[in-house]
RNA sequence: GCGCGGUUAGCUCAGUUGGUAGAGCAGCUCGUUUACACCGAGAAGGUCGGGAGUUCAAGUCUCUCACCGCGCACCA
């Protein structure tokens, strides 16, 4: 054959190297308008079985306060390969998108624009206004992300796309609400709360980061005794010294003894409490209490039925119990604190090299200050009586609590959690859990469902008339976030989405918000519907730079995924996020390796070429006699894909991948294809036309394995392939080779 | 304080049940043979953090030490 006929039998376009940008969008559109995303087109077009096993997975909802970074790429072409290969298994596949209100991060993040160009705060913006401009902000946002998300070839359903914030999340919210207040599951109480005094709202404990400071340590002379802190302008009210009941350098202080010593604003009577909170080996052992301003502090006086008192009020200004101090800023007012501490003769001592852990406001808020304020909580020890339960060692009728029904769910294999030491990490944070502080004093986000009048509280959907007025806080934004994987199949109502697709397959997220969110959905999941809401819980690391370091603006080391797959194409950059990014370990990323993989797109691109037009030529009819050599090449091709599946089957994608990529570019190309090139130019037509047939075979099925780690290079290809070589039209929905 | 990772080629990292060490990038030699120079062939490069143990056999299992990183709790 000559060269100008071998041209002639293979599409032009292999003729250039392959460049990703000239086919993606033109794919993703292709893909998008047959509807096979949608596992009821599937069904309807013979694709799929009715009765096909489910294979379902909800898209962890990007925040929608700006744009798609690095850690949303690894997340997308994760659980698109997941996706994909379930769907070309036949399972009737569903992967749902979805976009997250972000409620606090999204109104710190607007609120900032805001006062950037315009000088102007909350309030002097109003409720109606602010939420308005968030509200556009946010509708901008989930354009950017969901053409970003496409971008990437992630085959998700678009039809039953979800906001956290839309009409029936909505209604999943409020249902949840009630249903628990009614059960005695969430509270109304005035307790010790995470207070951030810049965003002028509660956050929760996990939303608080404590960051190392360095603070000068004060010992103070308070009658007889020496306390010690870092916080002099809290200290206004303490009249409660704490010593622990055995220490004996304070025996002959008894529990309620009352005291008079001279302290900041003059004399004060204190009284001896004996706890065993207090730390012998710490300083003195003795130290004086600010309930109001201090979680453990408040857990003390509660125990003791002690009296609290405010000192700091929500902007940080030093109320009239500091005396001449009052009126002014806590961090202006320390230094006057000390300096007259000195003058009074009352400071034995200052430590200058003090290290300590400060509260901050992980959200975008500032330090946090303890206060007491009456809010919402959900209480996690709190016994009821179980419901219907699926919950593998839980039983309807059971006593359980809202902690004890998230570690049955895992240690009873209902949930797996991969890798598996997060299960660990898992039980340690469920020991150490307190209630959940539900109420946030902001505006963007799911208004309570509950209702005052007269000092009357109803808790319902709607308002139970004239006079009753509504709670003006939202809810944390994790609680409709750990309602997903319920409201995004329809929950409340049982919908056939429901009871098809949940409990869901897998949840795929990072391990940083294993907490926030994953434990959440266990807990809401289990309680609300007695189901696990996932099987499996796949915990992806951070993506890093190439020396390991976090990607930040500041480090200027951010690598923009948009970038990427413009300059090297979308598979480029998902094989870069899963080659050697094992489950639950940090990826490093760096340009070099997404170039790599471009390399092997065209390489493949390649390798079809050469395949396709010294194929062209065969009869297919015949039965093909094959050469030893040739059951060589097919075992060995057999055997390589039982281990990519394999390693997909176990979440262990870096592997298959790997695999994959080496398979293709280490024996296929450069051993079959090579020692091929004889065989083909050869005189003996039947060995020709058998190493054909396993050229065939090779191809194909490499395409088909290589489809849910490069979509688009796989996809492109199987277009131009002559039509009596494939079975389907799109490779998309090709039968997974066995 | 409790717990979890990591320490493997010059750099960044893989290495699933223990069986002659791998990838990407960088560097070296040769090759423009019609699938591909976004390539091929070849060579070089590692006492797998230190030490001890189990085993016929340990990067892989056990113990221990060191250093780096992370989570949680405490932080008067």
């Amino acid at each position: 054959m000559s060269e100008q006929d071998q041209q002639q039998t293979v599409p032009e376009v292999f003729l250039k190297p392959y460049n990703p940008a000239e086919h993606e969008d033109k794919l993703y559109k292709l893909w998008e308008d047959s509807g096979y995303f949608n596992p009821d087109v599937c069904i309807e077009k013979g694709v799929t079985k009715a009765d096909a096993e489910p294979f379902s997975m909800v898209l962890p909802p990007p925040n929608v306060t700006g744009t798609l970074h690095m850690g949303h790429a690894a997340m997308l072409a994760i659980e698109d390969i997941l996706t994909r290969y379930n769907r070309m298994r036949g399972k009737r596949t569903l992967w749902i998108p979805g976009t997250d209100s972000a409620a606090l991060a999204t109104q710190s993040k607007v609120e900032g624009i805001i006062y950037k160009k315009e000088k102007k705060r909350r309030d002097e913006i109003g409720r109606e206004e602010l939420l308005r401009r968030i509200e556009t902000f946010a509708e901008e946002s989930k354009e950017t992300i969901i053409g970003q998300t496409k971008k990437m070839g992630s085959s998700l359903d678009w039809s039953r796309y979800a906001f956290t914030m839309d009409e029936k999340r909505y209604h999943a919210v409020t249902e949840a609400f009630i249903r628990m207040y009614n059960d005695g599951l969430i509270y109304r109480g005035a307790r010790s709360v995470n207070w951030d005094p810049a965003m002028q709202t509660t956050v929760s404990d996990d939303e608080v980061k404590y960051e190392e400071r360095n603070s000068p340590f004060y010992y103070f002379k308070y009658g007889p005794f020496t306390i010690g802190t870092v916080r002099p302008e809290t200290k206004f009210g303490d009249k409660y010294v704490v010593m622990h009941p055995d220490d004996e350098r304070y025996k002959q202080y008894s529990h309620g003894q009352k005291i008079e010593v001279e302290w900041i604003n003059g004399p004060i009577t204190a009284t001896i409490i004996k706890d065993k909170a207090a730390d012998p080996e710490m300083g003195s052992g003795v130290m004086t209490i600010t309930p109001w301003h201090s979680a453990v502090d408040f857990e003390i006086a509660q125990r003791h039925g002690l009296e609290k008192e405010q000192i700091i009020d929500e902007r940080g200004i030093l109320l009239p119990i500091a005396g001449e101090f009052a009126g002014q800023h806590i961090k202006k007012a320390r230094d006057a604190i000390v300096e007259k501490m000195r003058a009074k003769g009352l400071i034995e001592k200052v430590d200058e090299n003090y290290t300590h852990k400060v509260a901050t406001n992980e959200r975008g808020g500032g330090m946090i200050e303890p206060q007491i304020k009456e809010q919402w909580f959900v209480d996690v020890n709190k016994e009821f009586t179980m419901g219907h339960s699926e919950i593998p060692g839980v039983q309807e009728g059971d006593t359980v609590t809202l902690k004890l029904l998230m570690r049955k769910a895992v240690e009873n294999g209902g949930v797996s959690i991969f890798p598996e030491r997060f299960e660990r990490v898992y039980y340690n944070w469920i020991d150490n859990l307190h209630d959940w502080c539900l109420s946030r004093q902001i505006w963007y986000g799911h208004r309570i469902p509950a209702w005052f009048k007269d000092g009357e509280v109803k808790v319902q959907a709607e308002s139970p008339g004239e006079g009753w007025v509504q709670d003006p806080d939202t809810l944390d934004t994790w609680f409709s976030s750990g309602l997903w994987t319920l409201s995004t199949l329809g929950w409340p109502e049982i919908t056939d989405d429901f009871k098809t697709y949940h409990p869901t397959t897998v949840l795929e997220t990072g391990y940083d918000i294993l907490f926030f969110w994953v434990a959440r959905m266990i807990l809401m999941s289990t309680y609300l519907v007695g189901q696990v809401p996932f099987q499996n819980a796949y915990l992806h690391g951070l993506v890093r730079d190439e020396k390991g370091k976090k990607m930040s603006k500041s480090l200027g080391n951010i690598i923009d995924p948009l970038d990427m797959i413009e300059k090297y194409g979308a598979d480029a950059t998902r094989l870069s996020l899963i080659v050697g990014a094992a489950p639950g370990n940090d990826m490093p990323l760096s340009e070099d390796k997404v170039r790599a993989y471009k390399k092997f797109a065209n390489k493949i691109w390649n390798i079809s070429r050469f395949v396709l037009s010294n194929i062209a030529d065969a009869n297919w009819a015949i039965e093909p006699v094959f050469s030893a050599r040739d059951r060589e090449i097919l075992d060995t091709l057999h055997s390589h894909v039982s281990e990519v599946s394999a390693d997909i089957e176990k979440f262990n994608l870096y592997l298959g991948a790997e695999k994959a990529y080496h398979y293709v570019w280490h024996e296929l190309a450069d051993k079959v294809l090579e020692e091929s090139k004889e065989i083909l130019n050869g005189e003996d037509t039947q060995a020709r036309y058998a190493r054909q047939c396993v050229l065939r075979e090779c191809l194909t099925t490499s395409l088909k394995t290589l489809h849910p780690f490069m979509p688009f290079v796989t996809e492109a290809i199987w277009q131009e392939m002559p039509p009596h070589l494939k079975k389907r039209e799109l490779l998309m929905i090709e039968k997974w080779p066995v």
